[in-house]
DNA sequence: CTGCGTCGCATAAATATGGA
DNA sequence: TCCATATTTATGCGACGCAG
């Protein structure tokens, strides 16, 4: 932690750097980010902000550490348009026309400098001290690209498709790899798939992917410390139990709080959820619990019925691996029977799990007809992506729309044209209100304070002959009636009838896609 | 009859494994 | 290192039963 900084560090620092990139080296600009990173990380917190307004890497810096650099020993001056002709390595042939979509070489113009430090010297710093026998080329390659995406690590898939190796192989070089240590894999789920993000050990710390997969081991570690005491001695640790518990349960109401204000970039972590109930199970009486009990002390938003899907399919899942059985037992006040879940095997996450624990500004990510696992998600600047129920995702791109609203057409496209069915209900669902709480709507005929129950508002608009829906999250709606200059008097009118009625309350308004439009709500 | 929740099967995409 | 195949994890959707 030095408050200052040196030049010859900065320019070892750099080097260094360059080295990680690999064969291709690197141009100015990245050079640059390097320098920059170097500086403020040994900066005083406070002082880099307001201290020094202007760039702290000035002209007369950047000439002067280029000037050192290129008379670094390690270190050659090059250019794109020599890259891309010559192999530069060593070591192999190696096909560099398979990999013509190669970013870096893309991304700079064919004159441009690049600074490459030379094979031994790479080599070292990546390799470590390993026996350079045991890497093979191919072995070699996926441990460049990873170390020059040391930063925030690359997927297997990434891997497989960039370097053009078979997904096979690249498993069995990173499996190689791992066990020299100078590779940890992280999993990551996201949408439907599943795939490993490959991170050099030297930069996996950084990492907040690999933290989190740091701490779930920490927290199974701790669980088991705890269960064997508690086997030693059943009333003492009830103390550690609690705070355990509390641990673990504000953890979770963090991500659903977050989660349902939309502020945030916190993944939802079904693995953490999983493990949430599992541990809670273990600690009472007959591992017995009813259901709807365990989701109100696991989940700060029990009432949601994001987080009752969330949690159904959770129990779901438990159940389907055999970690939980679903038995009917009777109300303690003795009115009928309700599920209660029963823990047969404890879940611990095998392979860690991911969150994040992104700084920069919340962001939909991946959700798209083109969306992947790899880059797509990861360039978005905020780390790692998580799968999401669709009824989150729907909400989500709902939210983003704001006040124009969005129509089914173009909230399936958003969301990669899933079934059509399948979102149509779940547009049904989160327009009326919560699940749990239809009895009560339909039987009251009280006002309904609609933004706190629905979830999103549908508005029926009618162009020609034509009749569409458009849905919006309620603050925006209002904020549309407003713009309209019409009063949401018809909130109670759309809370009644959203779900049997055939009333409709209809206004004339003119709507924001179309301009043209009589926008009617039902 | 209708709406809703649950269950089970089919499918998809990625990883993991073992033999050549 | 490649190939064929198993496993894992998640989604899509129809069938079925229940309650109003």
């Amino acid at each position: 932690m030095h408050t200052g900084w040196s030049l010859d560090d900065l320019v070892q620092h750099c080097v260094k750097e360059i080295a990680w990139d690999g064969a291709q080296g690197s141009d100015k600009a990245r050079l640059w980010a390097f320098a920059r990173g170097y500086i403020n990380a040994r900066h005083a917190p406070g002082t880099n902000k307001d201290g020094d307004e202007g760039d702290p890497l000035d002209a007369r810096l950047q000439d002067y550490l280029w000037r050192m650099l290129v008379k670094q020993p390690q270190i050659t001056l090059t250019t794109a348009a020599a890259l891309s002709q010559t192999t530069h390595k060593p070591t192999a042939p190696i096909k560099k026309t398979a990999s013509t979509n190669n970013p870096a070489a893309l991304a700079c113009a064919e004159g441009e400098e690049r600074l490459v430090a030379d094979f031994a010297y790479r080599r070292q710093l990546i390799a470590g001290g390993n026996d350079m026998s045991a890497i093979t080329d191919s072995t070699w390659r996926v441990l460049e690209a990873i170390g020059r995406r040391r930063e925030r690590g690359i997927t297997q898939v990434e891997l497989h498709q960039t370097l053009n190796i078979g997904a096979q192989s690249v498993f069995h070089i990173i499996k190689r790899l791992s066990s020299f240590n100078l590779v940890k894999k992280v999993n990551l789920v996201f949408q439907r798939n599943s795939t490993n993000l490959c991170l050099h050990t030297n930069y996996a710390a950084l990492n907040d992917s690999y933290k989190a997969q740091l701490i779930m081991i920490k927290q199974k570690q701790q669980a088991e410390q705890n269960k064997r005491k508690r086997k030693r001695t059943t009333d003492d640790e009830e103390d550690d139990d609690d705070d355990d518990d509390d641990e673990m349960a504000e953890q979770l109401n963090t991500f659903t709080a977050a989660l349902l204000k939309g502020q945030t970039q916190e993944r939802w972590q079904s693995n953490l959820v999983r493990q949430g109930v599992t541990d809670i199970l273990a600690t009472v009486p007959d591992r017995t619990m009813p259901i709807r009990e365990l989701r109100q002390k696991l989940l700060a938003h029990a009432g949601h019925s994001d987080c009752i899907k969330w949690f159904r399919r959770t129990i779901r899942y438990l159940i389907h691996k055999g970690h939980l059985e679903s038995l009917e037992m009777p109300r303690a006040d003795g009115t009928g029977v309700e599920k209660v879940a029963r823990l047969l095997v404890p879940f611990v996450a095998s392979t860690g799990s991911v969150m994040s624990s992104g700084t920069g500004g919340a962001q939909m990510i991946g959700i798209g007809p083109g969306a992947r696992v790899d880059t797509a998600m990861l360039d978005s600047g905020d780390g790692m992506a998580m799968q999401h129920a669709p009824d989150i995702q729907i909400y989500w791109c709902v939210r983003k729309a704001g006040i124009r609203g969005i129509t089914v057409q173009e909230l399936a496209h958003q969301l990669g044209h899933p079934g059509h069915k399948i979102l149509q209900r779940h547009l049904d669902v989160l327009s009326e209100a919560a699940t749990t709480n239809r009895q009560i709507l339909r039987n009251t005929s009280m006002a309904i304070d609609a933004d706190k129950v629905a979830r999103i508002v549908r508005a029926v608009e009618f162009a020609g002959r034509m009749r569409r829906y458009r849905y919006f999250v309620p603050e925006a709606y209002e904020q549309f009636l407003k713009q309209e200059g019409l009063s949401p008097a018809s909130k109670q009118a759309k809370a009644a009838t959203s779900s049997a009625s055939t009333t409709k309350h209809t206004v004339a308004v003119r709507c924001m896609a179309c301009m043209c439009i009589n926008l009617a709500c039902v």
